[in-house]
RNA sequence: GUGGUUGUAGCUCAGUUGGUUAGAGCGCUGGAUUGUGGUUCCGGAGGUCGUGGGUUCGAGCCCCAUCAUCCACCCCA
């Protein structure tokens, strides 16, 4: 049998682990700084939490966890289900792997209510798992890091996660656009052409405009049952180009005195008017009408980040919005939440693409003991251990080797400095010490050793 | 779920119209050098050519199936 893992999973490397949790460092200071804490939830949720959360594509893409035990015990003819396989899912399997990180926090929130004050501030980064076909940018395993704020209407919470992306992309040194739209008008276009149940849909068709062009956006709008006089009536939004300033003035008309329409209106005015003054170039933010966002939960402002950077990956690298009632399926209804997403596993492309990772983010075991056997290696443990104690990170080979073998080892894992210790070290009480870069190699005492390497 | 791509050494790949014993670079390993890595030189190990079947005197190469992989669509971080 030859080893793998399992389809769209990986390994990682330590180099690749060290990059990784760059990234992870950088993200959790920034939260922590804004003054979210961290929680964990389980990798497995029942069923029932994550089902019909996400829309009928991501319950497919829901990894189901078997029974245990006899899981066939409440099967009767199963037979009969060989037509309809999916029906047979919630009688064997009652668990799942979580989808995303915001509906199991929000069973969090309702399950501990009595324990939290609102509005709760929270971060968590951990993996989480889809059924898709992988490939480029994306697994089947990844991770993400969600910073959320629950209980609190305010707007000022989206300028604030608006700042942690700016942030956090600044200490990357990616730069990104972050676009910005409203479900609310969303919502208020779907009404004000006649057809309020299907803005998933207009917004959908309406995404793909630079993709596949006006007549094959019309096209798609009928096939997904809009009527002639509805998309007569978005023509006009069809064709619309501007920036995000033209594009508010245009909705404020288009919309005219639509209430939902005019507040979605407001909301991103103000959050772009208040979060510009308070962020760095490094972010360009636009309104941009197109952008859905599958997640069936949101109901305010979606966000969803790009990297500028060229011949970099370019999907989403950070994506959320704000959900009205997500805790009311699970019995705590009016508590409304705002949350972003950061994709680590393709942010780490984009930068490991661009270069972006600093020398850094690989640093591991600063000076290695090579020795010439048990003698020394005893001799050694006392002075590795002093050194320990100063923070440098040593190692001592532990075996008996050639000299040759003991240095190639340094060499092969980028340890910069290797310290030497034989019978004329021991007698003369000194430590050879060399700079595996520059070759250099010196004969220094315990004290000037931690010196030198601090 | 739909369409396509590619599977040859640990890795990246070459392999002519089907023809003797399947190659290269890198990596690994031993030596030159029993107190010195990275550079250099010499040697060595390592392959069921993804898997199963078929065509043929003969298959890494052609055909079928299957699995894996990557890419695109859908959707998404």
């Amino acid at each position: 049998m030859k080893p793998s893992t399992p389809k769209g999973t990986r390994d990682f490397s330590p180099a690749e682990m060290a990059r990784r949790n760059y990234i992870f460092d950088t993200v959790k200071a920034v939260f922590r700084t804004h003054g979210f804490a961290q929680i964990e939830t389980p990798a497995m949720e029942n069923s029932e939490t994550l089902m019909g959360k996400y829309g009928e594509e991501g319950d497919r893409l829901i990894f189901k966890i078997l029974n245990s035990g006899d899981y066939l015990k409440d099967v009767t003819d199963l037979p009969s289900f060989a037509s309809r396989p999916s029906s047979l899912v919630p009688l064997i399997s009652e668990k799942a792997l979580r989808y995303d990180l915001t509906v199991p926090f929000a069973r969090y929130v309702v399950q501990h209510r009595n324990d939290l004050t609102f509005p709760f501030k929270r971060f968590q980064i951990q993996p989480v798992w889809r059924a898709d076909r992988p490939q480029k940018g994306r697994y089947r395993e990844f991770y993400q890091c969600d910073v959320d704020v629950i209980g609190s209407d305010s707007l000022l919470n989206e300028v604030e996660l608006v700042q942690i992306i700016d942030s956090v992309f600044g200490k990357l040194n990616i730069p990104v656009t972050l676009k910005l739209n409203n479900r609310k008008l969303l919502a208020a276009i779907a009404q004000e052409v006649g057809a309020p149940d299907a803005f998933v849909d207009i917004t959908v068709a309406l995404d793909k405009l630079d993709k596949i062009g006006e007549e094959k956006v019309v096209e798609e709008l009928k096939q997904r049952g809009i009527s002639d006089a509805s998309i007569e009536k978005l023509l006009p939004l069809i064709r619309f180009q501007g920036d995000t300033q033209q594009k508010l003035a245009f909705l404020a008309t288009f919309l005219g005195e639509n209430e939902l329409g005019q507040k979605g209106i407001a909301e991103v005015q103000t959050v772009i008017s208040t979060a510009q003054p308070l962020i760095s170039p490094n972010t360009v933010i636009e309104l941009d009408l197109t952008l859905a966002r599958g997640l069936n939960y949101y109901t305010g402002a979606i966000f969803e980040v790009k990297s500028n950077l060229p011949n970099t990956l370019t999907s989403t690298i950070c994506g959320g919005g704000r959900y009205d009632d997500l805790t009311g399926i699970f019995g705590l209804p009016n508590v409304s939440g705002v949350g972003i997403s950061f994709g680590a596993d393709r942010i780490y492309d984009v930068m490991l693409e661009a270069g972006l990772f600093p020398s850094s983010a690989q640093e591991g075991t600063k000076v290695l003991f090579v020795h010439f056997g048990e003698k020394e290696a005893q001799y050694c443990l006392p002075l590795v251990k002093q050194l320990r104690e100063a923070g440098i990170a040593t190692e001592l080979y532990p075996d008996d080797a050639k000299l040759k073998k003991q240095f190639g080892h340094a060499d092969s894992l980028g340890i910069p400095f290797v310290a030497m210790v034989g019978d004329s070290e021991m007698a003369e009480n000194v430590i050879g010490l060399k700079d595996m870069r520059s070759g250099e190699q010196v004969r220094v005492t315990v004290k000037e050793l931690v010196e030198r390497l601090s």
